[in-house]
DNA sequence: GAGTAACTGTTAATAAAACAACAAATTTAA
DNA sequence: TTAAATTTGTTGTTTTATTAACAGTTACTC
């Protein structure tokens, strides 16, 4: 998956943007080799010089993109010099949202199809693990208040589902308030924040 | 020139497309072999393989252009069965105005920068092996009011004149007008045109 | 006006893609 | 359900593009 190569870096370019395109005016089960071979003016030998098969094209497309959540750069901010943990987790948050918009038009034609049941596990799994390695930037080895474990699976859970949900939903807030009403979820608990009284 | 494979096709599609976006952003004499290489995707040695340099690879995509105008369709309206000669003329000018627009991007490019001082005189020329051809189809052998030559010679002046104003002045009019006007002054004359009397 | 940076045009060796052909699997329609 | 048509995955050979290097030119800039 180098592409150091010029022509290999156009051919790959040329099938993701061609299934892409495809994926817009199709099923993926009815999208074929040879029409991402066509539009991407390869020949259909040339799509076996890289991808298994369609599925695994679409799996590497994924991958790519989980690759970004994970391998997320992290600004001063989320780490400058005496910051609140909630103002660090905020960023992180944040930026993961950021990151999930530039790939928006990708996950929506996954999402609105639902030809990728587990996308959401796939986002889960790719905010645990950033928020494994944040926690040990922040914490190191000291105790927390509950089993570590089990504060980090209720975040990811919560995070990974509200992303979906987001994208579900035509992104109807922005980056900064989805992180936003997360923190303040994660701060207050939601039951906290919905305010404890009698029920009517 | 034959583009059967389908590197060569993409080749030349990337170098057309990557030098006409470099057109629109500086003038033709800042661009570099380099820079039209890196936009198409491609090793500059190729660029090589194709062209000799960039006025080369201009001229051809001027020639492309002209050989759309030469290799002019003929609809069966233009000399379906007892139609009128004026009618014949109108539809084959409307039709090289509806070339010119499908490529007016381009020739506005050029126009506009006026870096190709000769492209009325490439119209001209286009144009007047049009109309040798359709007066051919038309009167054959048969000796016309005025020598051939300078019917042709004048038509044609005047057709590739009015081509090159009307892109230049942003296309004021359809293909359907601009016929019009021309067969019209080609019919009257332009001094019958505007009425033949006492000045003022 | 010397020095250096960038661009030009060309080459030889190497890597990638095209092409055509194939058997096997799958879809589609009769 | 069978026959025809399409799609799949693979292969050997040929063609094209990439790469890196070259000397010669033009363009900056100090």
């Amino acid at each position: 998956m180098t592409a150091a190569d010029l022509r290999v870096k156009k051919t790959l370019l040329g099938i993701e943007n061609s299934f892409l395109e495809l994926l817009k005016l199709k099923d993926f089960n009815k999208i074929t080799i040879q029409q991402i071979a066509d539009r991407a003016m390869i020949n259909r030998a040339t799509f076996y010089l890289h991808y298994i098969d369609k599925f695994d094209l679409l799996e590497k497309l994924i991958q790519k993109r989980m690759d970004r959540i994970l391998n997320i750069y992290r600004p001063a901010a989320h780490l400058a010099e005496g910051i609140l943990y909630k103002d660090c987790f905020l960023n992180t948050i944040k930026y993961v949202f950021q990151l999930v918009e530039e790939d928006s038009e990708f996950y929506e034609l996954l999402i609105k199809r639902d030809e990728v049941e587990n996308l959401k596990h796939r986002f889960e799994s790719a905010i645990l693990h950033v928020f494994q390695e944040r926690f040990r930037e922040l914490f190191g080895q000291r105790a927390l208040p509950l089993p570590r474990d089990i504060l980090l699976t209720f975040l990811s859970a919560a995070i990974s589902s509200m992303l979906y949900w987001w994208v579900a939903n035509n992104k109807p807030y922005t980056p900064e308030q989805m992180a936003s009403f997360i923190v303040q979820l994660s701060t207050n608990g939601p039951i906290k924040g919905v305010g404890i009284g009698l029920a009517p």
